[in-house]
RNA sequence: GUGAUUGUAGCUCAACUGGUUAGAGCGUCGGCCUGUGGCGUCGAAGGUUGCCGGUUCAAGUCCGGUCAGUCACCCCA
């Protein structure tokens, strides 16, 4: 036991696990593709106050959660909580929103100073999307549907669509209001976290899971009955768009989201598998975000979805498929071959073009142990070079599943002819794949 | 941040009420099966029982602290 370990709530990936990753990751670029978003990428660390302006500083988040540390200028820089505030800033830094509506997405770390538990990790990663430039509710419902593909894509069971809305800024004082007349009475009565958030941030009390508020939440006055005409035309055309492409969702008029930028239109798509922390994709309408960052009045949707909850929901599923035996083991034997396999290892490895792995077992061992670590290594094929081969101009080509293998004539003394001859055989076998299925 | 619970070889786990050199399976490494891997067989390496301290003649077993895992609260991806 080692006295080094990765700090608290972090993780290591390492094969075979990190193939699933990049599996993941790779659907995951190729779906935003489909959409029209491009990728854009921000320092892991921004000055704290833009998540103070941008998420609210009286959320969660930014009251305790934040990795927040000191440089040797003195400034305050914060590891990013959150996303979208760190990409609104670089659209406005680099005046990416005077050309136009943009369509980003984002895949990596982030970071919240919480107590680990189950889907909860004090570094994790996410992929997010945000679209910026359409106040319309296709925007809606071209985010939510992207999350949804790539939860379609994977068949992922057990997955709920809940949708709100919580309407706009002009909306927000007239709710705060009926919900402070409806709670305030019953103050005594309310749960010690609900009375701090009558006082800071009433709206959050909907979203309590303590019983002894159950009751008034149950009955206390819902978004729906109190947003403007704009605002409910807006719903009822996501829902419509929604329906339309045929999306299953159910309005949950409880729902509530931990940052303060959202406006209108806010979502989740929860699992019934994944213990209290079920949200698996979170996100929602932000129309006043750019502004209040400095920026000319843009609106914006995006959505957050956590890769680590994703793969446990892939765990859940059984989805752990064995990886695919895959590669080629150059097996030498002898001082000749091994002087040959040098150059073929290379020209194999330079050849190629479709990622198929080239590895061998180097030094004096005998055919037994290099074939079995080809085993282990979970190659697929393996070409034996020895004294006899080397006499006859030929490789053997082995089969590692059939168990079959054949003589390739071959020029030795030309590695690259060499390598194209197995590469061939080696694709009879094993055509190409679009996408690595191991996730 | 609060609470509960766990912490023994790379992995999964043993070790009666505290009592001699902490065991097994899998994995790893090596031998055998005379250039052919998943099987078999023989053998080896590998642990300051998370760490620090305390109680005791004696601690992997009890107590405290600390670190970490797990689960829940808070909150969220």
């Amino acid at each position: 036991m080692s006295k080094l370990a990765a700090p608290r709530g972090t993780a290591d990936v390492y094969p075979p696990e990190s193939a699933r990753w990049q599996a993941l990751e790779a659907r995951i670029h190729a779906i935003a593709r489909r959409f029209g978003y491009g990728e854009i990428r921000t320092p892991v660390f921004e000055a704290t106050e833009l998540f103070v302006r941008g998420v609210g500083d009286t959320t969660d988040i930014v009251e305790k959660e934040m990795y927040t540390f000191t440089d040797k200028g003195g400034r305050s820089l914060t590891l990013r909580p959150e996303w979208t505030a760190p990409v609104v800033r670089a659209l406005l830094e680099h005046n990416l929103l005077s050309s136009g509506p943009q369509r980003l997405y984002y895949v990596g770390s982030f970071f919240r100073h919480e107590r680990p538990q189950k889907g909860r990790y004090r570094q994790a990663h996410q992929f997010g999307v945000e679209c910026f430039g359409y106040g319309e509710p296709e925007a809606d419902v071209e985010v939510i549907h992207l999350a949804y593909e790539l939860l379609r894509a994977y068949r992922i069971p057990g997955i709920v669509l809940r949708l709100n809305s919580i309407g706009d800024e002009r909306d927000r004082p007239a709710y705060r209001e009926a919900l402070l007349r409806h709670f305030e009475p019953h103050r005594d009565a309310l749960s010690e976290d609900s009375r701090r958030r009558l006082e800071r941030n009433p709206l959050r009390i909907l979203d309590s899971k303590a019983p002894e508020d159950r009751a008034f939440i149950a009955n206390a006055p819902t978004f729906l009955d109190l947003l403007s005409a704009e605002s409910r035309a807006h719903f009822d055309a996501v829902r419509a768009g929604l329906d339309a492409i045929g999306i299953p969702h159910q309005v949950e008029p409880r729902l509530v989201r931990g940052f303060d930028y959202y406006t209108r239109t806010v979502f989740e798509f929860d699992s019934e598998f994944l213990g209290s922390q079920n949200a698996i994709c979170g996100g929602g309408r932000y129309d006043d975000l750019v502004r209040s960052l400095g920026g000319p009045p843009t609106p914006g949707v995006g959505f957050g979805l956590g890769l680590e909850r994703f793969l446990m929901l892939l765990d859940e599923m059984g989805a752990s498929a064995a990886a695919e035996r895959e590669g080629i083991a150059v097996v030498a034997l002898g001082a000749r071959a091994r002087k040959l396999s040098l150059e073929l290892l290379a020209a194999l490895r330079r050849r190629d073009d479709a990622g198929v792995p080239i590895i061998q077992d180097y030094g004096e061992a005998k055919l037994e142990r290099q074939l079995k670590r080809a085993d282990r290594a979970n190659a697929r094929a393996a070409v034996i070079l020895g004294d006899d081969e080397v006499a006859a101009s030929v490789v053997v080509a082995r089969d590692l599943v059939a168990r079959t293998q054949s003589k390739l004539s071959v020029p030795l003394a030309s590695a690259e002819v060499t390598a194209d001859e197995i590469l061939r055989w080696y694709r009879e076998l094993r055509p190409a794949t679009a996408f690595p299925e191991a996730v």
